[in-house]
DNA sequence: CTGAATCCCCAGAGATACTG
DNA sequence: CAGTATCTCTGGGGATTCAG
């Protein structure tokens, strides 16, 4: 999604749509159920595994990269034996907490209204 | 997005993530952009195309596509010649407004903050 | 004008094995 | 524990052409 910008001189691209700007941040496959997670407090690697076990450790690893380099996350190395990172929100961070839970409590309030199935009906009703 | 779901049983998967849910429905490369429009009033295809010329025919067929077919927009057919189409939101639609318009005001208010370029710096400082 | 249909490429993502 | 390092391969997405 990034990269789609590299080279491109639309005049009016993130310019007309900072929801765009947004979405870079946290519109990432797997960001916005990270940054929820954080939410609630600070998290190690594994902890992340396994509360989404379907995240390879390959994406996990990525994601949680892009959201640091954005300084949305902070990453707190702690030199012991054996290791232990944690994971916490930036204040930057936090200025997104407002955006992740509407969207928690949209996920919740219609969870039921999306059909998670593949659609097989293709309706197409002209009128 | 959607058919990592597909075949897959992880027990708690969207079921602990609503904002997964959610991603499902507004996390599309262009889903934001186009939603984030629609909420003026509805647009016809070509006014997408000129409000964002980078994005292609092509994709923005499959979003509108995809939004229709969960409910988000409408698509109005006028039987005219030239062809005319509107695309508007859905009563279901709009409640995603809110969460549209704060994506928005948090892409105004933070767009300085957020590096458009691409990163070439890596600095993994240990302490 | 509003798409649908093809062709095609490469980056995104999985699987697996290895490491400090 | 918390990651890298490769290899592989799919399908997302661009460019172009055709159609109602």
């Amino acid at each position: 999604m990034r990269t789609r910008k590299i080279g491109l001189d639309y005049p009016s691209n993130s310019e007309a749509c900072p929801v765009e700007t947004t979405l870079d941040v946290i519109g990432g496959k797997w960001k916005g159920v990270i940054l929820f997670h954080l939410i609630d407090g600070k998290k190690r690697f594994n902890e992340f595994r396994k509360l989404h076990p379907c995240i390879t450790q390959r994406m996990l690893t990525l994601q949680l990269r892009e959201l640091e380099r954005d300084g949305v996350i902070h990453r707190e190395i702690y030199k012991e034996v054996p290791p232990k990172v944690e994971y916490s929100l930036t204040e930057f961070g936090r200025t997104l907490e407002p955006i992740i839970l509407l969207m928690k409590d949209w996920g919740v309030q219609h969870k039921n209204s999306v059909n998670k199935e593949v659609r097989t009906t293709r309706n197409e009703e002209l009128k």
